[in-house]
RNA sequence: GGUCCCGUAGCUCAACUGGAUAGAGCAACUGCCUUCUAAGCAGUAGGUUACAGGUUCGAGUCCUGUCGGGAUCACCA
């Protein structure tokens, strides 16, 4: 029973028989009663004084009275000025609850999950560079990437991760030339650093040599621009580039051992955070594909070329600019790429959606590659998406390698899961665990905190990563809500223990009244299915993040307000088991689609 | 300079897409553990939604302008 449909169809009910109009239901709209006043549900009736032909309150107060006398849902309600207030009884609010019990039954799904319709879509997240370790912005976009590809999975979407590795290019010579010159045949294994992080500290040295040369030769009269391109160092990079595009073995060699470490190092990583893809792209494959498609442009019309060679696309019809695709040389460059990426993806899988996880910077970039591919009319344009997501900040300010202001990723997760350690040996809550056991606790507490923090804000938006705040765990938190997780489940072992049910409604099949904070909670249950669509429509976990806090905030409203075990009605009892049952379950798996883990006991 | 995004409590974020007296958390202050986990609950205080106009029954939300912050405008990726 969808309750907002039934309200809907009352009022329109309403406004036939007492003025003789009929809307189509969706455009009458219900929204949230404010806490302030009584009821749950409220409709305006402001825009409607042409149908009616009475002033908003006179209005609310006849729907509300018909609505009142005619739908046994709708316990009483109150007008205030053109607010409309209505209340739902109790008995409503338990026939929608033991409706949430019985439907996933039913579907074999969990509740507000819909079912697989076939659509597919491919989430692209992560695409790290292997030139230097994961940092803060990495993490959001992984927790992103993976949390999308969870939610639009519930949604009914057959879901494929993956993850395109920029494996090549200048910044991968800079690396690698500055371990053959300052390495001595180091490796992981013989420094004991894991290999993402070495291979990062060459590419940082790579920069320090860089900028003496430059200094030097400036130094010695030249122009900064003249030294920043001439410089030995710079051209050597880019002569170990052009050895490594004709594929010179000892270049490639070199190449290959120092990805691989690199790759192990992500795998680590990625192990630690808990993502992971169905398919791994990399552009050293890649790199070389589009260019027959800047062919086909050419011959379809779309894009043309200028004296020298070149062959550029005009987009100023769409508002924007000339944009380069493929230089008078031959080769190409990086839109070339994405737009063979984007047929490749399509030959692999085909899909209905694909959306890109990657940040704002690249807006304009996105934004020229939709156009382009709408006008070579691929089939799966109109399903593209940038999942544009904004910059993480520190108090100090951007995120800057050269100054040494990243926040490395590893060392992150490292810390988080320390102060989950700290704080939990400090409340004392680890009595009768294993050592292995408050292990896990910890790793699932941290990372839950960090992936949580990184989560409940709203992806569009640039954010700040304050230290101190993120590995705070009260309040608008993971731990919170894992809090209250362990909370119930050491309720329902105790009702186990005494033999009560779970999940039988039959119970308290005669309880006719609830608590205030019973209700409010189960209208947040009713709220979940709509939540996660919004989420999956909007590629936005934030709204999940929300929602889940406000629900577990409710219960431990509840937890605090209401006895279960005292309780001396037998059905108000089972109710309440039952009811926290599957708040326990909403809670567990509005994490999961976040990504994150909630522990039995902390 | 052109284009785009942003500006909400001291701080970090919400505000159901135009609805009521703009809400949470953190920080501050006051209460609540002999009762199911106090990582909790209840309460107090904190606002000219950057500023100025406009649109309308109604604007944090839409339009115009100003100020402030950011991104982008590469034959880099």
């Amino acid at each position: 029973m969808d309750i907002e449909k039934r309200i809907k169809s009352k009022i329109n009910e309403a406004f036939h028989t007492l003025y003789a109009h009929t809307f189509d239901e969706n455009d009458i709209k219900l929204q949230p009663t404010r806490k302030e006043f009584k009821g749950s549900y409220t409709f305006v009736t402001f825009p409607y004084a042409s149908i009616t032909r009475k002033n908003p309150q006179a209005s609310a107060e006849e729907i509300g009275n018909y609505l009142k006398s005619n739908s046994n849902i709708i316990q009483d309600f109150n007008v205030v000025k053109g607010f409309l207030n209505l209340e739902i009884n109790h008995t409503a609010w338990l026939e929608l609850f033991k409706s949430i019990i019985n439907t996933p039954r039913e579907k074999h799904l969990p509740y507000g999950y819909q079912t697989m319709h076939g659509q597919k879509v491919m989430v692209e997240f992560s695409s790290p560079n292997t030139n230097k370790p994961l940092h803060l912005g990495h993490l959001r976009n992984n927790f992103l990437g993976y949390s999308l590809s969870r939610i639009l999975s519930a949604y009914g979407y057959t879901v494929r991760k993956v993850n395109l590795v920029n494996d090549r290019g200048i910044h991968i010579c800079k690396s690698m030339l500055a371990y053959q010159k300052f390495g001595h045949g180091e490796t992981p294994a013989s420094s004991g650093i894991k290999g993402d992080h070495l291979v990062g500290q060459y590419y940082v040295r790579f920069d320090q040599e860089y900028k003496k040369q430059v200094q030097t030769l400036v130094e010695q009269g030249m122009e900064e621009e003249t030294a920043k391109k001439q410089s030995p160092l710079i051209e050597e990079a880019q002569e170990m580039l052009q050895r490594w595009e004709q594929g010179d073995s000892s270049v490639r060699n070199l190449w290959k051992t120092m990805n691989q470490w690199v790759y192990e190092g992500f795998n680590e990583t990625y192990q630690n955070i808990g993502v992971s893809f169905d398919k791994i792209y990399y552009e050293s494959d890649t790199y070389l594909l589009g260019k027959d498609i800047v062919e086909e442009g050419l011959e379809k019309g779309v894009f043309f070329r200028k004296e020298d060679g070149s062959v550029w696309v005009d987009l100023a019809d769409e508002g924007l600019d000339q944009k380069l695709l493929l230089r008078a040389d031959g080769t190409s460059v990086y839109m070339t790429q994405d737009l063979g990426t984007a047929d490749l993806r399509y030959q692999d899988n085909p899909f209905d959606k694909l959306v890109y996880v990657v940040g704002n910077e690249q807006d304009y970039h996105f934004e020229v590659l939709f156009k382009i591919l709408g006008k070579l009319e691929r089939p799966y344009a109109p399903g593209l998406y940038h999942l544009s997501y904004g910059m993480v900040d520190l108090p100090s300010g951007k995120m800057k390698s050269r100054e040494g202001t990243v926040v490395d990723a590893d060392d992150l997760v490292k810390e988080m899961v320390q102060t989950a350690q700290a704080q939990t040996e400090e409340l004392g809550k680890i009595e009768g665990f294993t050592e292995a056991q408050a292990q896990e606790l910890y790793r699932v507490l941290g990372m839950g905190a960090l992936k949580y923090f990184l989560l409940k804000v709203d992806p569009k938006k640039r954010m700040l990563f304050n230290p101190v705040e993120s590995v705070q765990f009260q309040g608008n938190t993971a731990p919170f809500i894992q809090y209250t997780y362990a909370r119930i489940s050491a309720i329902l072992r105790k009702a186990e223990e005494t033999g009560l049910a779970l999940t039988d409604t039959k119970a308290f099949a005669h309880l006719e009244t609830l608590q205030p904070a019973e209700a409010e909670v189960i209208r947040l249950m009713v709220d979940f299915p709509q939540k996660l669509a919004m989420a999956a429509d909007e590629y936005n976990p934030s709204v999940l993040a929300q929602y889940v806090y406000e629900l577990a905030k409710e219960y431990n409203r509840f937890y605090t307000e209401v006895s279960i075990f005292n309780e001396k009605d037998p059905q108000a009892l089972a109710f309440r088991v039952v009811f926290s049952a599957t708040t326990a379950e909403i809670i567990k798996n509005a994490m999961d689609l976040l990504g994150i883990q909630v522990p039995e006991r902390m």
